[in-house]
DNA sequence: TAACAAAAGTGAGCACCGCTCTTGTTTTCT
DNA sequence: AGAAAACAAGAGCGGTGCTCACTTTTGTTA
């Protein structure tokens, strides 16, 4: 059953050489490169041909997002079988930025004009590795704090610069928090707010370091430091 | 002396004109939106005549990105003249953002294809908010550990994770940090290794997060507590 | 004041882009 | 075999950055 004619055989095929096409013209000139034009002359067809396979531009944008989240996911997954820590996690992510930073660009960089992905689409895939870093410093939490996972892997004691009463940490940190527990929860993670807290900033010292040396804003000269930078952030950072 | 003709004058002014175009166009367009032609357009001119007064598109845009850069080192300043912290700096930040979402990008997201700015250019008012970071940093551990500032506002003390013989902490850590201590350096600052370690932790962390939030990579919801986020994550890191 | 040189503005044109629409061809299904 | 669906072609619309030869304006200088 489910016979596979030709014809869609063929369909499938020119689908997968489209966004293969793609994902190198990414690869080579960045989001700014992807024409469908240039896809249509490669493919040895007019131009116009390509859209009886793609509505859009945009449209093959989500396509090549979706697979990079999967892609980079993936990665992440393979090197956390080997050693399910967070800077193994970090580590990762930054050496597939490295190999492909024009994909890295696309998913974490800014997001493309008048575009936004469908979110039904990207969620899944786009959040596999932020749910896996959440499992990590949750279980981290766990192993360390005992009963209680509030101060687990939080280092809030001594902070230098915080005024007494500020009053901002316990609070206010609930509601703060509530979209991401509830993005969460549909995921069917049901975790600590102080472990949802201290995956948020992991998190956005993971991706904005690596921004930051994917995209230079630190200055040159770290090409042959940026897994020692990222260690030493990971282990600033308490894990 | 240094008499401004009338010619200079309209120079100047019609150049002033070209960047407030610009910028307006960035605000309600993104980068994609600045267009040349348009300018030329609104400007009542042919299009050809804008290259009178600016090379291309990329030298416009490194001009819109220096003054982006100056604009929010400003207002981060005026910020620090009513409470210096690391909280006050973040939600500054955050509050330019807000209110330039698409001016943020330009600077601190994905790079625009096939353009570097001229680091001549652009570095100074580049780093000035980096610059008051380390300095704040800098002055928050002096306060705190008295002699020894290498622990102070460190936290690697409690680290679940972290597994014993790593030894990435502190070998590593000098020649990682190499290029930003000479860039400090380049501009006058010279200050400690852990310093500069903590001070990169909370950058990467505060981009990284207004990053999220700009770009919409945490999900809906956080229109309402972006600043109780920041304030939470801030504390998160210990200060 | 008249002549001249520099600066500013013009308009056509090149090569590209995304996208649409009409026409013709080919393949598949009934 | 004929109808229907899928595919490809080609022209065309409006947009982009940028160049080049040319004219007009402007300020200075002889």
């Amino acid at each position: 059953m489910t016979e596979t004619t030709p014809r869609q055989r063929a369909r499938l095929e020119t689908e997968a050489q489209i966004t293969q096409i793609g994902n190198r013209m990414i690869d080579e000139g960045g989001v700014a490169g992807l024409s469908l034009r240039a896809i249509a002359r490669e493919l040895g067809v007019v131009s116009s041909a390509v859209y009886r396979y793609v509505k859009s531009r945009d449209e093959l944008l989500t396509i090549l997002i979706r697979d990079a989240f999967t892609q980079i996911a993936d990665e992440v997954d393979a090197a956390l079988e080997d050693e399910r820590s967070v800077q193994a996690l970090a580590l990762s992510m930054l050496d597939w930025s490295r190999r492909f930073p024009s994909r890295w660009a696309l998913i974490y960089g800014t997001p493309v004009p008048d575009y936004e992905a469908p979110r039904q689409e990207t969620v899944v895939p786009g959040t596999r590795v932020m749910v896996a870093l959440t499992q990590l410093i949750a279980t981290a939490a766990e192993t360390v704090g005992g009963g209680d996972p509030r101060n687990a892997g939080s280092h809030s004691a001594s902070r230098p610069g915080a005024k007494a009463g500020s009053g901002s940490t316990d609070t206010t940190t609930v509601s703060a928090l509530g979209p991401l527990r509830d993005g969460l929860k549909e995921l069917g993670i049901d975790c600590d707010d102080a472990v949802i807290l201290r995956t948020l900033s992991v998190w956005v010292a993971i991706i904005g370091a690596i921004n930051g040396l994917r995209f230079g804003q630190f200055g040159p000269g770290f090409d042959d430091y940026e897994d020692d930078l990222v260690r030493a952030l990971i282990a600033d950072l308490g894990f």
